[in-house]
DNA sequence: ATATATAAGTGGTCAGACCAATTAGTGCGA
DNA sequence: TCGCACTAATTGGTCTGACCACTTATATAT
C-alpha cells in the first residue's frame, strides 16, 4: 500500500515533515504532541521520539519538557551563520581553523562548571589530544555547539597537522580548572 | 551520588563515550550490544538507543541491523572534508554557495528514484523554494548528505538573496522527473 | 480580580515483548 | 578435511503500556 523507503526511520521523519508542511506551521508554532503524532501517523510513540530527536539535531524542531515540541526559530541559529561567515569570508587557512577551534574550546572551558567527575573524565583521556578536546566539548552538553565543533574539527583532521595542544598544555588546562574551585 | 548534568540524555551520551574510551575502541570496532550497554550503564535500552542515534547523527558510530553498533571509520566522512576544503580554500562567495547547493540538489535529483508519492510530496511544496529543496534532499534518506546540505543551506539563508530556483524551474524539474518513468 | 491550589497535558524514562536481519554454530555429505 | 545447508543464538528495530517530572490550563478560595 505505501511506498518503499530505505527504512521506516527515514519514512517517519518524512511523515512528520510532511505533516508540518500540510499544517502550514511557521517557526515558533507547536507541533502535535508525541502521542497525537503516534496515532495520526500510525507509528509507535518510541518511533516518533526517535524521528523528533533527529529533527532536533538538524535544528528543525526543539522540545520543551512539559511544554511540547516547537518548530525552530531561524534566529536561534544565528551564531551558526556568524561562524559560517567567518569561514566563508576570511579566506580561511589552516591557521584560521586552528584559531577557531581554540576559540570554541576556550568557550567550552569557560562555560562548563568544573566538577570532580568532569576533571576525572578529562584526565582519563589526557594522553590523546583529539579525545581530550572532544571530551571538553561534550561536557558543555549543548547539541548545537557540539555540532559546530564537530564540523570544524573535521576540517582540522583533514589538515593532518598533528595535535592542537601539547600534553603539557592539556595538563596546565586541567590544573587551571582545578584551581577555579568546586561547586557547592 | 552522581554529578549534575543538564539532562540524562546528555549524561547517557557521556556515559557511552566514556565507555568507548575506557574500552580503547578504535574505528571499526564493535560496541557492546544495546542490551549490554543498558545493563552496564544502568539505563533503559530506549535511552541507550536515543543516545546511540545521536552519536550516529554526529558521525561517531553506525548501526547495522542484526550486526551491531560500530565505531565509525574516519574515511567514511572523507567527502565532508572534500566539501569543506571547497568552502575553505576557494575564497567562497555567495555565487559559490549557490553553485554548491545546486550541485548537491542535482545529486539528490539524479540519485533519488522517482515515485508517484515523491512527486506528490514535491508538488505539495512547489510554491516554497526552501521547502521544495528540503523535500528533495530528504527524499535521498542519507543522513550524512542531509547534514551537509543542512549546513550549506544555512550559509545560503544567511545571504538573504531570495529563492534558488524560480517557480517555473521547479515545475520543470518535476516534469522532467515525471518523464523519467516509474519503478516496476 | 488576584492569588493559590488543583487537574490535565506533554515530554522523559523505563520495562518487557516480539519482529527482522545478521552472525555463529552444528551436522551432514562429498 | 573441506564445503555447504540448516539451525540456533545474537542484535538492532519496533511496539505497547506504564509511570515520573515539568508545564500549562483550569478551578477554587479569598
Amino acid at each position: 500500500m505505501h511506498e518503499k523507503h530505505a527504512s521506516t526511520f527515514h519514512e517517519n521523519i518524512s511523515k512528520i515533515r510532511k505533516l508540518i508542511v500540510q499544517s502550514s506551521l511557521v517557526p515558533g508554532d507547536r507541533l502535535p504532541s508525541e502521542r497525537e503524532l503516534a496515532e495520526t501517523l500510525s507509528i509507535s510513540r518510541a518511533s516518533v521520539r526517535e524521528a523528533l530527536r533527529a529533527l532536533s539535531f538538524l535544528g528543525i524542531v526543539e522540545t520543551r519538557r512539559g511544554g511540547g515540541t516547537f518548530l525552530c526559530e531561524q534566529d536561534r541559529h544565528k551564531y551558526i551563520e556568524i561562524l559560517s561567515e567567518f569561514i566563508v569570508t576570511k579566506q580561511t587557512k589552516a591557521t584560521d581553523i586552528v584559531e577557531m577551534l581554540r576559540l570554541l574550546e576556550r568557550m567550552a572551558f569557560t562555560e562548563v562548571k568544573p566538577t570532580s567527575e568532569r576533571l576525572t573524565d578529562l584526565e582519563r583521556v589526557i594522553a590523546d589530544d583529539r579525545l581530550f578536546r572532544q571530551q571538553l566539548i561534550f561536557q558543555l552538553e549543548n547539541e548545537l555547539f557540539i555540532r559546530i565543533w564537530n564540523e570544524v574539527n573535521r576540517f582540522f583532521d583533514g589538515l593532518d597537522v598533528g595535535d592542537l595542544y601539547t600534553l603539557e598544555e592539556r595538563k596546565l588546562l586541567i590544573e587551571t580548572w582545578r584551581g577555579m574551585g568546586m561547586p557547592e
